[in-house]
DNA sequence: CACGTTCCGGACCGTTTGGTCAAGAACGCG
DNA sequence: CGCGTTCTTGACCAAACGGTCCGGAACGTG
């Protein structure tokens, strides 16, 4: 009973976390989210809590949907190594020079509060963490089905391809070259990921 | 003549990094500069303009010192690949684990603005290209040392040090463990800096 | 159709923001 | 010592901030 909703949660997350992402938690203001959702201030204060609360539903959702799309990526596919490789292959100009510039939400949120904000730390944290995972395993199917050495240690491995991924979507945002960029992933699948 | 200033320049300027470094930019207030400097209002934007010159001047001396840094250190040394190897062996909680998950300010910075300031992309691409060419250079005279295979090519192997490094510094922050980190650097010598 | 409940819009609040300005203090110079 | 110049201090400002609150609108239910 009572009135019904006029908003649809998702898309508001999704509004909400467009611009969070555009410039940050700190320069993001209650404003900034009311143009941005088309809510008032009163519905966003009512169903969200408050900006924080807001920001943190928002990064969540993010991770989630980041850790499952790098977990599905990992487990499709005919061979582990084409995906591995995959990723460090991928054009770095897919979804235009501006939007891909913003980097990883989750990437840029960490840096910006994980040394304050505990439960935002947490978030990166778990969520690398099964990156990190998915890696581990791909690496391990990749060996079992003879594309990677037999004595490769799997964990080590996942954990470095995470570090050179991370380290080029930093790159990125320095606005590095795509021919530089496509270098060091084709590096990264010519040194490691080679039989 | 006139009256001469109370404060050194340069005490101010790393007062003011340290400041911006804790908290980012948008979330540093000029009340946090005054207290953090010691200096009144009027004397910090008659001395550096506003906000934003002062964080441009700071963030630019600390690029300077960076790369000078980065610079140096390959330059000394007797042979390169002890320099590289060390870059990727050294202990991840040198500065206390506090101090050290703050990560570099330049990153920090790029990943908060770099979408929005121009200036501030600009410093950031011109010190990692600097960085890229240290590296560059280094893998350069480690092969004509003989301490890595002659067909290498030192651009490449450079360009993806240089990422691994920023992946490193960046999963730093999201606090995966040490052992994790270390691994992570004793596989990128294992497997990229070996003859 | 009346009622209870929920939601919406926006006026409103105290605080903090980045930035200005004027009055006076501290020098070097003549 | 008096003058011009520069620096310091802190009061002050308009705007923007995050957050609260209330009157009315929009439902489901009886």
């Amino acid at each position: 009973m009572g009135r019904p909703r006029k908003f649809d949660e998702e898309q508001v997350l999704r509004a909400a976390r467009d611009e969070f992402w555009k410039n940050g938690y700190a320069a993001t203001s209650m404003d900034d989210l009311m143009k941005a959702t088309g809510l008032g201030k009163g519905s966003l204060y009512g169903a969200f809590g408050d900006k924080h609360q807001l920001f943190l539903k928002v990064l969540g959702s993010y991770a989630h949907e980041t850790a499952d799309g790098v977990c599905d990526a990992v487990a499709g596919g005919e061979r582990a190594i084409d995906v591995l490789r995959g990723f460090f292959t991928s054009e770095p100009s897919d979804d235009g020079p501006v939007a891909l510039r913003r980097g990883c939400f989750l990437a840029n949120s960490s840096t910006e509060l994980a040394t304050r904000d505990p439960e935002v730390t947490g978030c990166a944290r778990a969520t690398y963490q099964a990156v990190e995972d998915c890696f581990t395993n791909a690496v391990a199917r990749a060996v079992a089905e003879g594309d990677l050495p037999a004595d490769t240690n799997p964990r080590e491995l996942g954990r470095l391809l995470l570090a050179i991924q991370q380290g080029l979507q930093f790159l990125l945002k320095t606005e590095m070259t795509p021919e530089a960029l496509r270098e060091i992933g084709a590096a990264t699948v010519d040194r490691l990921l080679k039989s």
